[in-house]
DNA sequence: CCGGACTCCTGGTTGC
DNA sequence: TGCAACCAGGAGTCCG
């Protein structure tokens, strides 16, 4: 289940061999993976083929490469890439075998490192690649972001993200932690698993009201949060077995430092308890009862600003 | 504004 | 042994 952190690897692995690249041929062998693609297959192949990569970017989970064709001076154009739950981008040698489960093939020529082959497999096919028009991001015009990827916040590794911000607008929001940090409007980049691993660190419980959070445990959990996302990075993604691949073909291995997101019936590290599970919002929540428990703060009711 | 239900999807696992 | 039901969940949409 690539998160922030899969993703990062992703971009950072497909980074050398994408930037300065031109794209000689596209072959799409899954339509479905092109579900946000606007417009056909044949759009899509024919508007990508020719065109110049520039270095890939990425948001929370969207992850993007910016292309220039004869016709624009500029990028205004990027190759949108978003994994969804199995997807991989592989980078190939151009006569290497296919994986059964590639829905699209790129074959790009670098200047320095000479042919290759982008392969995006996807097992489920939640993730997609489209072009889309890349605008002024709302709060950095000088940026640029994919229009489709507009409206997700940044993440919180970004060096733009606004810590105040974020924590205001999670005093605001009537709703509960975990909701929130899966709220990619609100913060980016965290998904099921690294949310259980944040909330576990932070001694949070899930369904605790945002609003009955106060502002020094939200700071704790925003600071658990980023220890958790970059110790993940620092260790390549987390992985469970084939699901996730970086960009050359090898595994993270990240998964036996988990502490509650997968644990169920075993000791919480931190008190021994059982870890248990509860589903919550269609998906399973990892926690420890004893060490995150709801806290009911005097001020629920009240209201900022 | 919020939450819940639903959709997309496949393959590994579970249960009969 | 065989097969169907179930489960995993990121993101978007729709509805109450």
């Amino acid at each position: 289940m690539p998160e922030l952190p899969e993703v990062e690897v992703v971009r950072a692995g497909l980074a050398p061999a994408a930037t300065g690249a031109t794209v000689d041929r596209v072959e799409v062998l899954e339509p479905r993976s092109l579900r946000r693609h606007d417009g056909p297959s044949e759009d899509f192949v024919e508007r990508l083929t020719g065109a110049t990569l520039a270095t890939p970017e990425r948001r929370g989970k969207f992850l993007w490469v910016p292309i220039r064709t004869s016709a624009v001076e500029s990028a205004a154009t990027a190759l949108v890439v978003h994994l969804g739950m199995s997807g991989q981008v592989l980078l190939r040698g151009r006569d290497a075998p296919r994986d059964r489960l590639t829905r699209i093939l790129i074959d790009v020529t670098h200047p320095d490192a000479g042919p290759l082959r982008v392969d995006f497999v996807d097992q489920r096919i939640f993730g997609s690649m489209a072009l889309d028009d890349l605008v002024p991001a709302a709060d950095e015009p000088a940026q640029r972001i994919p229009s489709r990827v507009a409206h997700i916040a940044r993440d919180p590794l970004d060096p733009l993200f606004d810590d105040r911000r974020f924590l205001a607008a999670l005093a605001r929001k009537d709703t509960t932690i975990k909701r929130a940090l899966l709220d990619q409007t609100l913060i980016s980049g965290i998904g099921n698993i690294y949310a259980d691993e944040a909330l576990w660190a932070a001694r949070v419980h899930y369904d605790q009201p945002t609003r009955s959070l106060t502002r020094a445990r939200a700071a704790t959990l925003l600071a658990e949060i980023r220890l958790v996302l970059g110790k993940a990075l620092a260790e390549g993604g987390t992985s469970f077995d084939y699901q996730y691949v970086n960009v050359n073909g090898a595994s993270g291995y990240f998964s036996q430092s988990l502490n509650a997101y997968g644990q169920t019936g075993l000791p919480c590290p931190r008190c021994g308890r059982p870890i248990v599970r509860e589903s919550f919002m269609n998906r399973g929540s990892h926690f420890c009862a004893y060490c995150q428990r709801i806290r009911l703060g005097r001020a629920a009711t009240g209201s900022s600003s």
